[in-house]
DNA sequence: TGTACATCAGTGAACGCGCGTTCACTGATGTAC
DNA sequence: TGTACATCAGTGAACGCGCGTTCACTGATGTAC
């Protein structure tokens, strides 16, 4: 019995393991080239293994993007967290911090616009993103009720908030011809002022 | 001479005509189904000719939804300026005609995020895009400069205001099961705090 | 008034490609008795 | 210790479909002389 479920257990870790190889892979992928680039055949290349094979560990594609932005989110909240214990529990640095993340992580960026906005993504993959973005938007919530940022009803503040910087980021992210550089600062300087608007204004 | 360039002008004209045909058909199309979903065949159905034709009008299917995008836009300044004239052009009103705006007009705002997200729009189209772009963006800089809600630098403001709001309708314009009218007076209630912020938070 | 030629709208059919996903199968490993 | 059977990872190849776009062609209309 009990070395039963060991066998077993070891064959569920392996298991698992197999599938964070091929979640790695993509992950190689997707910070390297846009989102819309990359295939199934793609990521089964980089993972070594054949196309088939991905669908023993994934339902989808979108279940591989959902699970990715999963894993881009827990690492953007983590960095977050330890900017704010790093002293900068500002609207404005929170606002620079996610700037800055989407930055360099373009395709979470593309992935977020294509679960928020693809009218064709499947259940599945829906509800996990749903709960993805429940979970971070609950999080920041209670972030900016611990630095009192928020006024009176923080969820509707919070969301506001986030809301309104992924607008500025994604008005502003691609810019005609601006130089690299410049439409970062141009990006910091629109994020800044969203926050601080939002510090200031509440009634 | 004189007959001959009456001639041209009118095949111009009539040339003029058949094209906004096309983009009369596709613009039915689109606003009773999602942007996804309607390819060239089906506009060319639509308008009673064959897919080919099209080509002759348009450079491509990005050519027509930059085109109708434009249209749209057009389409909203005007019902922008009758509210502001018929006296409510406080930026808390200016949010709740925006927000139903693209309610309504569910394609229109997939096209926005289609020109914003993808990295395959050709060129041409994305020229006509941003010239839409900043003509919109412009002429919303202006009218906060004559309701004198911009403070300093109104064109920083309005093009954060701007983003911020499609930002807010990108993220809740679709959430899980919620019921219709529950989603659009969440949304309303998210762009007027907004609003609201960008109101009273000028430092 | 008639003939040769240019222009251009319009088209059916096919091209071309991408790409997510499934099928039918092999081979290895573990289990039962 | 050996044999029959179950389980499951892995796969090459194909399915299936969508869909933007182009090709080679027809037919009508206008122009030149």
């Amino acid at each position: 019995m009990d070395k039963k479920s060991t066998f077993l257990q070891l064959k569920e870790k392996e298991r698992a393991y197999r599938r964070d190889l091929i979640l790695d892979a993509a992950m190689r992928l997707f910070t390297n080239r846009p989102f819309h680039e990359i295939g199934m055949r793609d990521i089964a290349e980089e993972a070594g293994i054949s196309p088939a094979s991905i669908y023993r560990y994934f339902t989808s594609r979108d279940d591989i993007l959902a699970e990715i932005l999963g894993q881009e989110v827990q690492e953007g909240k983590k960095r977050q967290q330890e900017r704010i214990q790093s002293g900068s529990a500002d609207l404005e640095d929170i606002a620079t911090g996610i700037v800055d993340f989407f930055l360099e992580k373009e395709s979470a960026f593309q992935m977020l616009g294509h679960f928020l906005l693809s009218d064709e993504v499947d259940e599945e993959a829906k509800e996990k993103f749903n709960a993805i973005r429940d979970y971070y938007l609950g999080e920041f919530d209670t972030v900016l009720e611990k630095t009192g940022q928020a006024g009176g009803n923080a969820r509707l503040f919070s969301n506001a908030y986030v809301a309104s910087l992924l607008g500025v980021i994604m008005s502003f992210r691609k810019n005609g011809e601006m130089p690299e550089q410049e439409r970062r600062s141009q990006l910091h300087r629109l994020a800044g002022l969203t926050a601080n608007v939002f510090k200031n204004g509440l009634p």
